[in-house]
DNA sequence: TGCCGATCTGGCACTCAGTGCCATTTTGGC
DNA sequence: GCCAAAATGGCACTGAGTGCCAGATCGGCA
């Protein structure tokens, strides 16, 4: 047992990290949809029944771990102190999707490009947004003083959605902008925009 | 020619309506992904081929005129007056959307709770808003005095996607909530949340 | 009324994503 | 070096979605 997983969960994530990048080339070069889960099996070396043992659809290759970052950016924003209010800590708490991830200007925008053309992509993307929504809202709520369990106020969700939004909207522009801006400029833009 | 469609045209919408109607039944009782095409197809008495022909997905049957609806919204939008700024704008047209809906509460929260526990559908009724934005935001930019095939300002998506995005949670509370509030005093209740 | 062409229909076969099952192989750890 | 757990590959299956074609249907016009 090598560090905090052992040495068989280090290989399968090696061989999920190799499979992800050959699949993400493949999708670059031929089109998310005209990829096949065969021909990726093949070229990662896999079977087909072993690439569905790392992930559970094909638009999850593509997305990679989106889902789990939604559970950083909840205990980032958990943790942020009780003073600032719901837009503050968001803002601090989506800090960490930037920050954490690597953004190569290029290779960004085209992955970009491919998610914009590809419907299929785009919904589950979005849904996996939308589970973020669910684990940040009653984080949100606990900050309005709204009492825990009281269903019927749109407020705390309202708010949540219309972050990532703001975050959506300033990636897009940050993509088809030349991105003379960062992330982060364009997202204060956003927000200043629906608050004004 | 009777009206402004043909015969033929009249009975294809007639056709259509009446395999939404018999798709809706089956998917309330035995749920979304529980019912295949093929019994569809039986219960409402075409063969599986011609129900492709009728909606282009699964999907759609449930989705129902979403799509359309927001061809509706953007017209709207386009008519009001140049004084409203975006938010005042984009509620008079949103209406259209309550307004022109026949909301029956049980009806309308059964269908919401399969909306809810079903993602495929969720994600795509999403995406299909997201084809609203698009269509939503040249008109808002134009009030907000962007100057037209500018990219790279993100003000204006975020406007739009932050309306939707209200609207989406009042709806939500309105179910959850025991609807003692209507959809719209829940939704100015949301945009009064984030823009204070 | 009867015919013609456009349209609608059903059936078949196919692709592809995703899943259950099982037999075989690999491999970590004592 | 042995053993149980885990990983793998192969196979068969379901279900959505599509292309193709032959035949039925039907609106409209002479």
């Amino acid at each position: 047992m090598i560090g905090i997983m052992g040495l068989r969960e280090r290989t399968r994530q090696a061989v999920k990290a190799d499979i992800a990048a050959t699949a993400m080339r493949l999708f670059l070069e031929q089109g998310f949809d005209a990829t096949t889960m065969e021909q990726i099996a093949a070229e990662a070396d896999v079977s087909r029944r072993s690439l569905f043992r790392y992930f559970e659809s094909k638009e999850d290759i593509a997305l990679g771990d989106i889902a789990e970052r939604g559970v950083r950016v909840q205990e980032v924003l958990a943790g942020r102190p009780d003073s600032e209010g719901p837009w503050e800590a968001l803002r601090a708490a989506l800090d960490v999707l930037a920050t954490e991830m690597e953004f190569t200007p290029e290779w960004a925008a085209r992955i970009t490009a491919m998610f914009h053309e590809t419907p299929s992509l785009r919904a589950r993307q979005v849904e996996k947004q939308l589970r973020w929504t669910g684990q940040l809202v009653p984080e949100v709520e606990r900050r309005l003083g709204v009492p825990p369990g009281s269903a019927g106020d749109p407020r705390a969700a309202a708010i949540v959605t219309s972050a990532l939004a703001c975050l959506n909207a300033a990636v897009d522009a940050w993509t088809t902008g030349g991105g003379k801006q960062s992330v982060f400029e364009l997202y204060d833009e956003a927000v200043a925009a629906i608050r004004a």
